[in-house]
Order: C-alpha cells, then sequence, then structure tokens
RNA sequence: GGGCGCGUAGCUCAAUGGCAGAGCAGCGGCCUUUUAAGCCGUUUGUUGAGGGUUCGACCCCCUCCGCGCUCACCA
C-alpha cells in the first residue's frame, strides 16, 4: 500500500476536483505543433517581418511557475529545451488564469496553444489562449530550484543529488538534469559511432548467445542459471570471443559484436556485473594492425561524441588522434619499476627482484610469473599512462587465447590500451593452432585448480571448431562504458549506466 | 570480505548531552511583463530500525539495514 506524503495528499486532492469538473487528467492525445525551441526559432525569423505572427501549440513538462495576480509565467521544459508561458486574464478570463495557478503544480504536462512574442525582459514567450493538462504529476520532483543562504553570498544549486538516489530512480534523475539527458545522448553516439565505423570497414555485425552452455574467452566467474527443460545449468556469457571466433572457423572474415557480458565479481568504479562490451575478429590481421584500427576507430568515436579528438578528462586533457603511445611492456615495467622482466624467467627469480628492490611492494610469492609481471603493470606503470597508450607484448601465462611471439615462449603478441590510468581495451594475434590451444587449456584448469577456484571448463566444440581451420588473425574487445565515461568526462561507471546494479530496496 | 565515513521535513542541509531549525517546495493572502519574481502569513518530523547508558540522546555505546569512499578481488 502505497503511503503518500502530505504533499502527494494535496495534488491527489486536485486530481479529485479535477475529476468533479469533468477535466479529464490523463487524456489520451496531445497535439503539439511545435518543439520549444522550433517555436523560438520561428519567432525570432518572423520578427524581421512587419506583422508576421507565429502560432504554435507546445507541449511539455512545466519546471517553473510564476504567478502574479493578473498574470502568471511558467517555464516548460519539452525534448528539446525550455520555453516560456504567459498567462493573462485579457485572454483566459480570470477564472482560466486562477485555474492554472491552483491547479498545476510542478512537474505536471501541459499543452499549450498561443502566439509567440518577447516580453518586456526579452525573453522569446508563447502568449497562451488556450491550454489544457496533458498528465498530472502526484509526487513532487526533487526540488531543483536556486537557493539563497545568509549574506546574499553562497549560492547553491539544490538539484537532485546523491549518487544511490540519482540512480535508483534514474527517471527524477533525468527529468530534473539535463545535462544527465546529455550524458546518455552521448552514450548512444558513441555506440551508433563505433558501428557505423566498424561497418563502413566490412565488419559483419552479429549477436551470439547471451545464455551459454558453457562460458569461456576471459578469467571471471560467471552468472549461473538453470533450463528446466533441457535440464542443465546454463550461464551468463562472460565475453563473446569463443563464438566470434567460431565464425572466423565459418569463413567469416571480419565479424564484431556489441552487447552485453556479465560477471559475477566486485563492483566499483569502473566495474559493473553487466557491462557493455565490444569484440571485432579481423582475418589475415595482426595485433599490430588491430592497434592501428584501433586508435581510428577510437579517434572517431570521440570526435563524433565530443566534436574533437582532444578530450577533456578531469584534470586531464586527452589527445586522441593517431598514432597514439606505444610502450614495450618489458621497457615500460624496467623504466617504471627499474625491474627487467626478461632477466627473470621464473615466478621465484621474479619474486627475488621485486623483494630487493621494493621490499614494501610485493606480489603474492606463491602465484605464476604472469601475475606478477601484471602487478608490476599495476603498481608501476598503469599510472603513468594517462594519455591514450598502447601497452604491448604479454606475458604468456596470463594470455590463454594468444599467439606467442615468434622465438619468444614466454611472451605473446597482445596488447591493452590504456587511458587516464585504466584499461579500456584488450587485443592480441588470436591463437589458432588447436593443439596449442588444447594445451592453453589444460594448463589454466591447472592453474586454477591450483589457486583452489572455480574451474574453468573446457569447450570441446570449440576446439573442433578450430580443427577444421581458423585464419590467423586479430581479435578485440573493449568496454564501451569505460570510454563513455573518458568521452563525457564521468568518473564512475554508474553515471554512464542509465540502471546500474544496486542492492535490492528495503 | 576488511578499513573509514554518512543516514535529520518533499528537496538541499544546520543543530557535538539541555525546547529539532533554515532556505527552497507546499498552503492562504496581495500583486497585469516575471524569470532565484517580490511582500505578508502559515503547515510539515517514528532524527534509517531496534536496544542500551543517562535526570535528559540527532549527539555516547551495541546490533541490524542502506549508501558512499577505499583496500582486496577482478585477463
Amino acid at each position: 500500500m502505497t503511503e503518500y506524503s502530505s504533499l502527494e495528499k494535496i495534488r491527489l486532492q486536485k486530481l479529485e476536483e479535477l475529476r468533479a469538473e469533468g477535466i479529464e487528467a490523463y487524456p489520451t492525445r496531445a497535439t503539439r505543433t511545435h518543439m520549444s525551441l522550433q517555436a523560438i526559432a520561428e519567432f525570432e525569423e518572423a520578427e524581421k517581418v512587419e506583422g508576421k505572427q507565429v502560432h504554435a501549440i507546445v507541449a511539455g513538462r512545466i519546471r517553473a511557475s510564476r504567478a502574479m495576480g493578473k498574470v502568471s509565467f511558467a517555464h516548460i521544459e519539452d525534448g528539446d529545451g525550455k520555453l516560456q508561458l504567459f498567462f493573462r486574464i485579457n485572454e483566459l478570463t480570470q477564472a482560466r488564469v486562477e485555474f492554472f495557478n491552483r491547479m498545476f503544480d510542478l512537474g505536471d504536462f501541459i499543452q499549450a496553444e498561443g502566439v509567440m512574442f518577447r516580453t518586456k525582459t526579452g525573453e522569446v514567450t508563447l502568449h497562451v489562449h488556450d491550454f489544457k493538462l496533458l498528465a498530472k504529476s502526484i509526487s513532487p520532483l526533487p526540488a531543483d530550484k536556486d537557493v539563497t543562504q545568509e549574506d546574499g553570498t553562497v549560492i547553491r544549486f539544490a538539484a537532485l543529488e546523491g549518487h544511490e538516489l540519482r540512480a535508483r530512480q534514474r527517471y527524477a534523475d533525468l527529468a530534473v538534469n539535463p545535462e544527465v539527458r546529455e550524458t546518455f545522448r552521448k552514450r548512444a553516439k558513441l555506440v551508433k559511432s563505433l558501428r557505423t565505423f566498424l561497418d563502413d570497414h566490412n565488419f559483419l555485425e552479429v549477436e551470439t548467445p547471451i545464455l551459454q552452455p558453457l562460458y569461456g574467452g576471459a578469467a571471471a566467474r560467471p552468472f549461473t542459471t538453470h533450463h528446466n527443460e533441457l535440464a542443465q545449468d546454463m550461464y551468463l556469457r562472460i565475453s563473446f570471443e569463443l563464438y566470434l571466433k567460431r565464425l572466423l572457423v565459418g569463413n567469416i572474415e571480419r565479424v564484431y559484436e556489441i552487447g552485453r557480458d556479465f560477471r559475477n565479481e566486485g563492483v566499483s568504479f569502473k566495474h559493473n556485473p553487466e557491462f557493455t562490451q565490444l569484440e571485432f575478429y579481423w582475418a589475415y590481421a595482426d595485433y599490430l594492425q588491430v592497434m592501428e584500427l584501433t586508435e581510428q576507430m577510437v579517434a572517431y568515436a570521440a570526435e563524433q561524441v565530443t566534436g574533437s579528438t582532444k578530450v577533456t578528462f578531469g584534470e586531464h586533457e586527452l589527445e586522441f588522434k593517431p598514432p597514439w603511445k606505444r610502450v614495450e611492456m618489458r621497457e615500460g615495467i624496467l623504466e617504471t619499476s627499474g625491474i627487467d622482466i626478461a632477466e627473470h624467467k621464473t615466478a621465484e627469480d621474479l619474486f627475488k627482484a621485486i623483494k630487493a628492490k621494493h621490499p614494501n611492494k610485493t606480489p603474492d610469492p606463491k602465484t605464476t610469473r604472469g601475475k606478477m609481471v601484471d602487478f608490476l603493470l599495476g603498481e608501476f606503470l598503469e599510472p603513468t599512462m594517462i594519455q591514450p597508450t598502447f601497452l604491448y607484448n604479454y606475458p604468456r601465462d596470463i594470455s590463454p587465447l594468444a599467439k606467442s611471439i615468434p622465438g619468444d615462449p614466454l611472451t605473446v603478441e597482445r596488447f591493452e590500451g590504456y587511458v587516464a590510468g585504466f584499461e579500456l581495451c584488450n587485443a592480441f594475434t588470436e591463437l589458432n593452432d588447436p593443439l596449442d590451444q588444447e594445451q592453453r587449456f589444460l594448463e589454466m584448469g591447472r592453474d586454477y585448480a591450483a589457486d583452489d577456484e572455480e574451474n574453468t571448463p573446457l569447450d570441446e566444440d570449440y576446439l573442433r571448431a578450430m580443427r577444421y581451420g581458423m585464419p590467423p588473425n586479430g581479435g578485440f574487445g573493449m568496454g564501451v562504458d569505460r570510454l563513455a565515461m573518458v568521452l563525457t568526462n564521468k568518473h564512475s561507471i554508474r553515471e554512464v549506466l542509465l540502471f546500474p546494479a544496486l542492492r535490492k530496496e528495503e
């Protein structure tokens, strides 16, 4: 049973009064001829011609109102912007102006018809000749008006604040904060620009299963569910990789998918349990070609979304114009930590070297060499990669799906793109040798067993596909939400997700 | 999961052991070009929940709930 606040009770009272007067508070249809900005633009054009009038019917949500006895002003907001309405008893009668003042509240949807004019203070305004209620708002939207502190010195803008409430009631957040609507328009532009770019480069967009009998392509815990009729457990995908690469076997040479991945892991400013991923696979290309395509694609997206390849992110000015900086993993770690990983070919050696150089910053001594390299990367190198940077040549044992560098058994042809100190994308020359792949899967299974973690299942069907023959190819994956964060200057993934994962209410 | 912090009116926030407040919103009144409208008057509280200490608790203690930051985890 809904508990109404005192303010809501007053509005419900008004609703009853309207119905008693035979006025429909939620009429079925609206008749709009002009968007707010369109009406203003047309008027400004017509002003140049003597005696020309602009007649308009507008519709929107009431965001402010000022009653002054025999005249009233209000601002409505529609999908375009804001427009001021002017009500006067001369055109409307005293009773109608009072009706407006008494029965209409902030947040109500209204339709107003009239003639455009310019007020004494110069604002282009609709002089209302007729109006009707389109939808009554029962719950007041969070206050959005400015507030004056004593002394008149401190002016605050009280809007809907607080991350939790804004995320939980995104509808109210959007209704009250236009810049939030803008963020999600930019996000839509981003996704569209990525599609356009890949389509223009002859990649085929596909949709592969979200509900999978086995999961793979990344090291993350999955969400598990159950299919009753088939009597088997199923998983929400943690990546698209193994399905998209099956398509390479099927002679589709360039393929991509944009969609949702699900990982049953921690939540943070850059992690949400479901997130949008872009992956593409490109036959006959290697990781260096993928690198070039990546910087072109992201630069294109930045330009489409923000109008420039120069993007402000917090205190940083990021330049996405190719070519991006390239840092070789061994050199980058040597430069930032003073440790040459090439000189320490076992986990034991590497651990000793780290301990000797940085006694206060050591990884778990029982972990693998690759994870220690990853530790050095996160601890020393990552924070230095603010401008878009490709970090390349990764340890083999943390890259089970990447191809080794010829002549270097410890290193694979893999790169990650970094921006503002965090990982944006991950790519490699894909492993296409089915026997090597099987070996890697088995090794990985051992590592997991050793860590006493959940075992990653071996995907026999994927190996079967590979045995038919897979062309050499380069593959790529990117967290679209993270790119959205960077391009909209938001520092939490929740700000670029309409409905981020939250704990259940009550 | 660990650490730190927050939770007070519809909204944004005060009140550090002694009568729970302000601005905005709301309600009533005045006002025919306002836009942070103005002026006069006025309503609104399970101080997240439960327990404890105390003559007295928003304040101190305990438990729980929710949220934020951070660490850990996270190819």
